[in-house]
DNA sequence: GATGAATGAGTATTCATTCAT
DNA sequence: CATGAATGAATACTCATTCAT
């Protein structure tokens, strides 16, 4: 494993455990084996090295569920399979999870540097046949990624919260119901 | 106004547009045009401050939604009156509403004292009846809390973001019915 | 003794000593008995106090040649007097002038900030007297100000490198001579 | 160009514009366009680089000199052959002279390591022929070249800073003879 | 209670130097 | 010889918190 992989990985860890505010660049070095100095020549910066880790994550969950993706054959399926493999993810993940729903909160993110990645692309052009289609509500797409992307963040927060890291099927069906019926035209 | 009142006041304001790590307890005390001190005597920390303020947002958000929710009829009328409440404060209060986003991300919370306030009961009420009415989902109430919280937040956000200050009553519309269908029992 | 006054002179003695670049504001804090954050709160930054460090010295100067200029009749006399003023208190406090003569060769003061003080304005009137007079070179005053400050500089170290620390009466003179014929207008 | 020469002009270059402290090894060797490592394998620090640069500025100087001194009859011309080289030399290398200004006015050099050189030597022997000839002022040699180089820098500092690359011919003569009476013998 | 000067541990970042390749 | 990745001690500066007045 390369100082820089060892890095992100010690990095998202201890982001997730602690918030990325509360954690040294020095205690990320430490718990990663390598020196001090080492991961500015690599990230420049500590916000440098944050970005990256947002990056890694958000291109390692598209990875994960594009795998997935290309077996369903409705809408419906691709919807949710994209939303089951994401909560899978992130059950799977629970530091990169912590770490994500802080990044996206904070103001930094909020004002700034909203950079789209293979994922969000992925949802986007769901959204974008879903309306196309006129199953879904007339909403801009951003507005119904964000709805779905709350969704499986309350999903994922109360499944690790009662301690269910397995979704029971009926559970999880309805989980989805909520939002698949959230996007549907009403009628 | 007491210095406890203009703290809290200034505070949150900071902490809105800056993030509570970025904000310096003596700018919050210079900005607010009292002593260095005074604010440890007052609050004790700043974890405390912090407290202090989400509080008094949840509070006061209650406030202005529980003076508007008792002219409502039915549930889907009371749900309906506390989302747009809910938005509207938030759309009114931004430095408000980034602050109790970051706040309620934060492992700081997520890990903790997710103490219960009279706003959360509110809503927690309005879902109970739901559920017992055999309207909404058989899922855990706080499930459904956190359903609608989430689709407040990015209603807001989204609305923030592009500049409708005031909701147009047909997107007003299209908005709740989204998160209407979410909590409705699929048929 | 202010904790200001007791940073500003262990400053200029270790300045002095080995140079303000090798010198860590900690150290400055800790030779000073204050603690290492108040040098901050007073000065802002390491910059600052250099400059401060550097504004004290001219000023102390002034208000010690001033003291022995009014008695001097002729203008050689008042030059005299400067000068003679000049080298023995730059005798007597070895420390700042080491530091002045880094700090002004440094790229820092060479490139912005001299800023005027009050010694060299006496030492610039000296020198306009004697433009008009007729009695000196008619070069730019700030040429022949330097021209001064030079010498006194050479004399400085000259005589502290082989340990006279006081000035014998004939060498005195002699030394005088060599900045008053650089001065006074060819035959 | 081998890669030492490399590393040594770059460094005066940069040594002048930024200072020495200011001046990272590392920017060194990539300004050079050579690896970080090879500067501590042909230098061994950075301090033994400071002072390679200062010395072959010093011979270079020395060349300079030289080769226009030769040609003076009088002591009078040779001094002034040596002034006037040495001016132009420092005006038409700007960042070499800022480095030697620093250099020798930082307490590296004055407490230790003056090396002599051939420059001084070539201008301590002029001294040398004035006070053996009586006709400059019976001071150690030492102090006459300090006076003179003192005067040099002055003179220098001057013409850069006021733009006049060229020295006008009255403007040389009047610069020179503040030098040339300084040293002479009072009358 | 109120002030604001003072503390000192903590932080991101830099940089001379080393060393495996 | 040459590279440049790696080291880790050092440094300016910050900031929550304390406390004498």
């Amino acid at each position: 494993m390369t100082k820089k992989e060892k890095l992100l990985i010690t990095a998202k860890k201890l982001f997730g455990e602690r918030g990325y505010f509360d954690t040294p660049t020095a205690l990320i070095a430490k718990e990663a084996g390598v020196s001090n100095g080492i991961l500015f020549h690599i990230f420049e910066s500590k916000e440098k090295l944050i970005l990256a880790v947002y990056k890694q994550i958000k291109e390692a969950l598209f990875e994960y569920t594009q795998q997935q993706i290309y077996k369903a054959a409705t809408l419906k399926e691709s919807v949710y399979t994209l939303w089951l493999a994401t909560v899978e993810f992130h059950l799977e993940h629970r530091d990169d999870f912590l770490f994500v729903m802080q990044f996206e909160s904070s103001p930094f993110y909020q004002n700034q540097a909203q950079e789209s990645n293979r994922y969000s692309q992925l949802l986007d052009e769901l959204m974008q046949k879903g309306i196309e289609n006129q199953l879904f509500k007339a909403l801009p797409t951003p507005y119904l990624c964000e709805l779905v992307n709350a969704q499986i963040h309350v999903a994922v927060n109360y499944l690790h919260r009662y301690g269910q890291k397995e979704l029971k099927a009926d559970y999880k069906n309805q989980l989805f119901e909520a939002v698949w019926e959230a996007l549907l035209k009403s009628k």
